[in-house]
Order: structure tokens, then C-alpha cells, then sequence
DNA sequence: CGTCTATTTGAGTTAGCTCAACCGTCGTGG
DNA sequence: CCACGACGGTTGAGCTAACTCAAATAGACG
């Protein structure tokens, strides 16, 4: 039922990011490039730009002292990171493969927005929609086993850049084992042991680790909702 | 470090939701109460009014198909539930205590704050916050123990409600084991055993089952951000 | 060709779960 | 007034899913 568990929390559907800053794009924003690997910012810097990812995958994550991460997001084409609700980043952003981002001066999209009231009903509906994603993924860490949530993860996949081809769907999963790991609140090996017996059980192909193409995506859905 | 996690998403400091509908408050909503156990809304409703918690405790919840239950937050007054970015609730949402709610039509705060960009601004200050609360609960759920979690859910409460008496500081718990266990990603059984090993510990006391007094806050600090 | 890193696989351990018993409180009804 | 059942919480015992540690494998790259 609740098989949805967001990639990232600002790609909510009744808003097309592409049109939130339109207006505003010649102006006061800028694209850049940046290399697989690169910190777009970290948690505690000041909050001046914000990021509209239009090719590529950037992951925003936290890490507690002791060196454990939890990620917290995998910001896709047309996803947005870096807002705050204060001056200052609550998470650090890198990106995941080479990106290009549309980067834009916060104090310019506040001003703008002040003066918008409809720019800022629809960044609000942008907001809750990610509360609402963030909801069910809640309902991941908490409730959900290990198959559940790496079935969850591609469906999710799926959903968002899978490519239709004869009877499978493939897609490119350009994130280490190790994000994968820490977004959905396991290890590496849980994720690497999962995946296989998902090829093992013909529900999926891996041509390399970093491809998947699912064969058996009715498998796939039943095992995302309880796993046997 | 991250102990911080919120009893509710929607209590961001840098708002005063007590102010958010101030000016609205006489002519598009009315004051309500309710018993204990009492559903406000269930998930798929039609999202008609947004609540203020003025008194008492309010859950909000998800459930699967399966049964299993994750809670999402626990609102205490001056939190705000029922948000939504479309025409329907998200999650089902129930008194834990008795409470006394302000109930708003949704419409009519729709449009005031359409013509109210100061409104807006605040209001999405609110949602971006508490985006960054769920972050750290993310954290919580994915990367923490069970002594990690209930020592910083412990510590939110301590915080938000505990009244200060000698060299403790006590609070009610008026949610129950099964509450908590499903707020944090744990059994009763997991809830209930820790509470006992802070008890013996020397942490907390536990005058009844739903009242604590954190006798040794910085022991419980230490708990909260390593387990040992 | 050697080194480095990411992934996979194996083996053993453990934190937290499940199942079950027990306890205390409270409300109901004889 | 007491007996009884229901319910929430606690405690015990054993189990298991996922973890840790370790080794093998496979690419990528100079």
C-alpha cells in the first residue's frame, strides 16, 4: 500500500520545479557543472543558494560523530535541495554522479517570492508534498524489512527513470552500495546479499552492479509490500 | 550531536503558531474538545480543517496493509496537524489525551493566506522546519539503537514539557509503550526493557508507568548520542 | 602488471524480535 | 464488598534478521 518511498522529498507531482523559477531564471540564476564526488555545500554553511538538479543525481545525508550517515535524499532531474527554513544548511549535498544544477541566489528566490503570492502557494504545496513523502518513508525505516525496503527503493526507481524495453524496465542505479545502504537504514552487505537473491528469484537482472532491469515487477511489487 | 528529534514536525521555534491565524481566529475557526482516544481524521479524508493542539496530546499515524503502525509525531499545544498538499489527509490522526483543539476550515485559511504574504512566508518558514525536524528523525529511525532512541525521545520530551523540581526534571509520557514503540521503530517489549535498564541505571525514575524524572540528564545525554 | 576500491560471499554474533507468562490497576457485575 | 475479566505494562526465554568481521572477486587505473 504504502509501496511510495520518495527518492527525494521535493519531487512532489502537483509542482513542476522547471516552472518555479522560470521567470526568474535569466536573472538571478546560474548553471553549473560539477564532477561525481563534489559537495555542492554542508550542514552548517550558510544557506545562499538554492540547487535545482537538471542532469544527474546529487544525495543530501547528515552524519552523527561517530561517523554514521543516514542519507536522506537523492535529488533527481527537477528536484530541488538546499532549502532552509533559517540561514544555515541542515545537511550536506554531493553530488552522486557528474551533475549539471541550475544554482540560485536565495536572497534574489526570497524576494521574489515575497512579491509572489502564487510562486508561494505552489512552493508550499511543494513543502507539504515533501512532508507527505517524508511520511512514507518513515513508514520504511521504521516498519519495514530489509527486502521490503530494497524492493521499495527500485520500485521507486522504477517509477522515476525506468526505460521500458520488450518486458523489462532497466535503470541505473548510479549510487554506491553504501548510499543505498545508509538511505535505507542498512548495511552494505544486506543490500549486496538482497539484491542477489532478487536476481537469484528472477525478479531482477544486474548486467553490472550499477544497472538493474526488472523482469518480474509484479514480484517485485509483492515483496516491497510484505516480504515472505 | 543530532539528538534532537522532534515530537512534532511542525514545531519549529523560529514560528509562533499561537500567531499564525491570529487575526483569523474569531471568524474562521472555533475551539473544540475531545476525549482520549478520540480519531480526528483518518487517512484519505477529505482535508477540510488544519488543528491546533491548545491542550493535550494528538498522534498522527500510518498504517499498512499488515497492521504494522508507524507514528509520525506527537503534537502537544501550539503544534499544528492536518497540513496537506492536496484536497486529502495523509495520515490518520488521534487524541492521546484529552485535548482542546482550534479547528480551521481549510478554504477559508487557503484564502487568506493567498492575499497574506507574511503569512505565507511564515507558513513556509514552518514547513521547511519541520522538513529539518524530520531529517533528524530520519536519523534516528535508520541509524540509532534502541537505547540511542528512547534516551533521545526521552530527551525531546524533557525539553519541550519537563517542569524542573530539586535536580530533576519531571514530565508525563501520556502516550502508551505501543505509541512510543511505534513512533521510534521498536517493540513494546524493546520500550519497556529500556526504560527499566535507565531506571536501574540510576537515569530516570518512573514514579508510574507514564511519568519520569530524569534524574541524571547528562548520563541520559551520553546515552542519547552513543550507546555504550 | 600491481594497486586500489567497490562489491560479493561466507561464517559467526547479537540486538531486538516473538512468544509466553505474569503482574497490577481498573471497571463491572453479582 | 469482592470476584472477575480486560487491558497495559513488565519480565523471561529463545529465535532470527540483520550485523560484524573476514576473505574472495572483479573492475578501474596508472
Amino acid at each position: 500500500m504504502y509501496v511510495t518511498s520518495p527518492l527525494n522529498y521535493l519531487n512532489a507531482e502537483p509542482v513542476n520545479p522547471a516552472n518555479l523559477f522560470a521567470e526568474a531564471a535569466d536573472t538571478r540564476s546560474h548553471i553549473s557543472s560539477a564532477d561525481a564526488g563534489h559537495t555542492l555545500f554542508c550542514e552548517g554553511d550558510d544557506a545562499d543558494f538554492v540547487y535545482e538538479v537538471l542532469e544527474g543525481v546529487v544525495r543530501t545525508s547528515k552524519v552523527l560523530c561517530d561517523g554514521r550517515r543516514q542519507v536522506l535524499s537523492f535529488a533527481y532531474p527537477g528536484d530541488i535541495v538546499g532549502l532552509s527554513h533559517d540561514q544555515f544548511y541542515h545537511s550536506d549535498c554531493d553530488a552522486v554522479s557528474a551533475v549539471k544544477i541550475r544554482v540560485y541566489r536565495k536572497n534574489a528566490y526570497n524576494a521574489s517570492y515575497r512579491d509572489d503570492p502564487g510562486l508561494c502557494d505552489q512552493f508550499l504545496r511543494y513543502a507539504t508534498a515533501e512532508v507527505s513523502n517524508m511520511q512514507d518513508h518513515f513508514m520504511m525505516l521504521g516498519r519495514k524489512s530489509a527486502v521490503e525496503k530494497v524492493a521499495s527503493f527500485l520500485l521507486v526507481l522504477l517509477d522515476r527513470v525506468g526505460e521500458k524495453r520488450n518486458c523489462q524496465t532497466c535503470f541505473d542505479l548510479p549510487m554506491s552500495r553504501s548510499d543505498i545502504a545508509d538511505f535505507l537504514g542498512l548495511t552494505i552487505e544486506t543490500i549486496s546479499r538482497t539484491l542477489t537473491r532478487l536476481r537469484k528469484d528472477n525478479i531482477i537482472e544486474l548486467p553490472d552492479p550499477h544497472r538493474v532491469c526488472v523482469c518480474n515487477i509484479n514480484g517485485l511489487r509483492a515483496l516491497a509490500e510484505s516480504a515472505d
